[in-house]
DNA sequence: CGCCGAGAGTGAGCCGCCTCACAGTTCGGA
DNA sequence: TCCGAACTGTGAGGCGGCTCACTCTCGGCG
């Protein structure tokens, strides 16, 4: 868009229609449309700790990641965060702020360096009147996004740290091959909102129990139905 | 449906369009459209205190409230319970079961007696393909209850009690004529989600500095733009 | 090679909220 | 009219998590 030398770095060639593809919500769409769609989706590149967007922007656009994670988080006027979602390949999100024109809920950043594409409002709702099923995969997407959230209050209502930090585990390591992830205590803290300090306690205990092998940035969880079990309680 | 004589009062007669109308989500549909889903949808009455759905249930239905209110809440195994939600006139819940097709995420009661229009999903569902400007409707509505319940996430971890107190006592009051609200400590407890006493304690405090006055199960906001100070903090 | 910064581990004290216990008050119904 | 249940007010003690302050370790880089 702009004739300045940017920092945006180059776009590369991306088949467009493929990642749209990749996702369920376009999956069954046809042709015409997805090509549509995929004419007016700019891609944008971010580097790693890059900024999204923030919270209270106006949100004129839904992203889908093509390559990468993205983190969904929330910050009061002292400086403290929540972490309200994480984005992989595949995934859509900022739909809320497109949908209602609202401003958006959170700020969102680049966890990974990563690749997006992003869609405009103007270019996006048409589709939505004009392809119901779209609507409906949407609608389905929500409430899932709804059922996370909410099951996110139970869990900061009902759980202690230890119920906290083991669910955080979980999540964070499921669907890794080796049960394990790749984060200083700092950034787990930050996951399960409480300080680093009881954090670490609890991590040394599991670890003396055999639970969890800890490293330096890397936590790998041995006995996941022992934590599943604390989680669940 | 039933030919045996239930507990179920005898449904009264109610103009199901005419209420169907009053909300947002029906308001532009076109009279035939409006007209077999009032068909379809059952009128349904609920006593003060009656459970109308509970959490795992299989949703089949999205209500839709005609007279009274409904509190949606979800409960540990221990007996804590949080809020995630009230309805009242106007108002419609148990889309999201309805919509993805999975059990209810909380357990929906009658605050006081009410009265409901059931819409079944084999029934409201082909409505939504043929009519798109529905699901977008939803879709907004959707949106809504995400930023609603994010919104609760942030309060949870950024207010301590006088915030959360000051917040709840604000949304209770606000489009009462006289800022006031009828209902017990208790009640109350349950809503800003900490013990009784506690909150008891605040609300002295505020009532001997005048921000409020009390009552046996009323209380009245008097200085609101003191609340709204403490609760922006 | 040695330094420096990021990360990890740990004690001590504090503070907010919870729970238990109990007394006082109000109100509806037998 | 009196009893019991629901509601309100309040003290005391305990616990969980936070903060501060510090040490120790590791790894990268000049």
């Amino acid at each position: 868009m702009s004739l300045l030398a940017g920092p945006e770095p180059r776009a590369p060639a991306v088949n467009k229609v493929a990642i749209l593809r990749q996702h369920e919500l376009f999956r069954e769409l046809d042709k015409d449309s997805c090509d549509q769609i995929a004419a007016y989706a700019k891609v944008r590149e971010f580097r790693r700790e890059a900024m999204i967007f923030s919270k209270g922007d106006p949100g004129f656009c839904l992203f889908a990641v093509v390559r990468g994670k993205v983190l969904v988080t929330s910050s009061s006027s002292e400086g403290k965060s929540v972490v309200l979602n994480q984005f992989d390949k595949g995934d859509i999100f900022g739909e809320i702020a497109l949908l209602d024109g609202r401003p958006r809920t959170g700020d969102a950043t680049a966890l990974t360096d990563c690749c997006l594409l992003a869609l405009e409002r103007r270019d996006f709702l048409p589709i939505l009147t004009k392809k119901p099923e779209i609507a409906i995969k949407l609608l389905e997407i929500l409430s899932g996004r709804l059922r996370r959230t909410t099951e996110q209050v139970e869990e900061m209502m009902f759980l202690n740290l230890r119920g906290r930090l083991a669910k955080t585990l979980l999540r964070l390591t499921e669907g890794a091959d080796s049960l394990s992830a790749e984060l200083s205590q700092n950034e787990l803290s930050q996951r399960v909102g409480m300080s680093r300090e009881m954090i670490n306690r609890q991590l040394q205990v599991w670890s003396r129990e055999g639970v969890i092998a800890l490293a330096r940035r890397r936590l790998t969880v041995l006995r996941p139905d022992t934590l599943a079990d604390i989680a669940s309680r």
